[in-house]
DNA sequence: TAGGCCATCTGGTCCT
DNA sequence: AGGACCAGATGGCCTA
């Protein structure tokens, strides 16, 4: 008997503030999770601005109510166990919905630093592509490894020109971020089921739970896009320090080696393919780690500036022409 | 058209 | 009570 006398209070009366909301603010075809263009037409206004007189009207509305049902009330509140739920009136449920509103705007406000955040770590990465731009977990994802690479290239295993550490760079990113770190650095893809771990053993690749992650970049690459930020690597080299004080300066001073990289907006991309792709002033001091065919190179850029509307500047704009025209 | 990515809303949890 | 944070749900946009 009690039992279902509490059950009937429960269906009529224990509805949350936000299942009132539900009813309330659900959007025309009956959705309550309204894209946000839907809030901003209008539809869904923060209460706030409800006027002076209104707020008086639901004040006056709740205490009608309350003085009618106050002793029927009070008995079914006796006979529930737990704290004891406000009902749901007019003036409660305007505070909660203005409430939610606030919460959401908030919500808003947070994922939008968060976006800001994302979007400097970005402009860092090495590769800025003004069509291409890197999906959130893609940018994660690089950044672990640019940091990765970056440790071992101070560690003095890998040297920033060399395959390793652009394999290091596309470890566990999709094929079309691969390819993109590998346009940048205009290196051919890594080879077909290669795992990182046969390569070095290093910061190998992990997945959330901490197991290791296999390489997934196999295959030819598709068209490369993007351009490598080698002021990245000149940062590098000015934290190594002395390791690099042996060699002519116009290897590694590709111009603007004062910007600090990670402070403010990047420094426009420069050319790494005085390092990386042959040139016609070879240093003979500090050949790169791997010689790479002109065609290889050519081809790739060739597909990188036709297909994605990429720009690569420095020397290897001249480079390439002379070989593509 | 399916799938990826994204922005937003939402409700729950934790903390102050 | 209210804010921060999180994860799930949802719908829009874009691309292959």
């Amino acid at each position: 008997m009690i039992k279902s006398y509490v059950r009937v209070a429960e269906e009529e009366e224990d509805v949350s503030p936000l299942q009132w909301l539900k009813g309330e603010m659900s959007s025309p075809d009956g959705n309550t999770s309204v894209p946000s263009h839907h809030y901003r037409a209008g539809v869904n206004q923060p209460t706030q601005e409800m006027g002076s007189e209104d707020a008086e009207e639901e004040e006056e509305e709740e205490e009608e109510e309350e003085d009618g049902e106050e002793a029927q009330e009070d008995e079914n509140e006796s006979r529930r166990r737990g704290p004891k739920k406000k009902r749901m009136t007019k003036a409660r449920q305007e505070r909660f919905r203005a409430r939610r509103i606030k919460a959401n705007a908030r919500e808003r406000s947070r994922m939008h630093g968060l976006n800001d955040a994302l979007e400097n770590l970005r402009s860092i990465m090495p590769c800025h592509s003004k069509t291409q731009k890197l999906s959130k977990i893609e940018t994660l994802r690089l950044a672990r490894n640019y940091i990765c690479a970056l440790t071992e290239a101070l560690d003095g295993g890998l040297s920033t020109e060399s395959r390793a550490f652009m394999e290091t760079l596309c470890k566990g990113l999709s094929q079309p971020t691969t390819n993109l770190v590998a346009g940048c650095l205009q290196l051919g893809p890594a080879p077909a089921g290669m795992r990182s771990e046969d390569r070095h053993g290093v910061c190998p690749p992990h997945n959330a739970h901490g197991g290791t992650v296999s390489y997934t970049s196999p295959g030819l690459p598709s068209p490369p896009y993007g351009t490598y930020d080698s002021a990245h690597l000149l940062h590098l080299r000015a934290m190594k320090g002395r390791q690099y004080e042996n060699h002519s300066p116009h290897e590694y001073n590709a111009g603007g080696v004062g910007t600090p990289p990670y402070d403010g907006p990047p420094t426009p991309p420069l050319s790494i393919s005085s390092n990386l792709v042959p040139k016609q002033e070879p240093s003979p001091h500090y050949p790169p780690p791997h010689q790479y065919s002109p065609s290889l190179v050519d081809q790739a850029l060739y597909q990188t500036q036709s297909r994605y509307d990429v720009h690569l500047e420095g020397p290897y704009d001249s480079y390439h022409s002379a070989h593509m025209i």
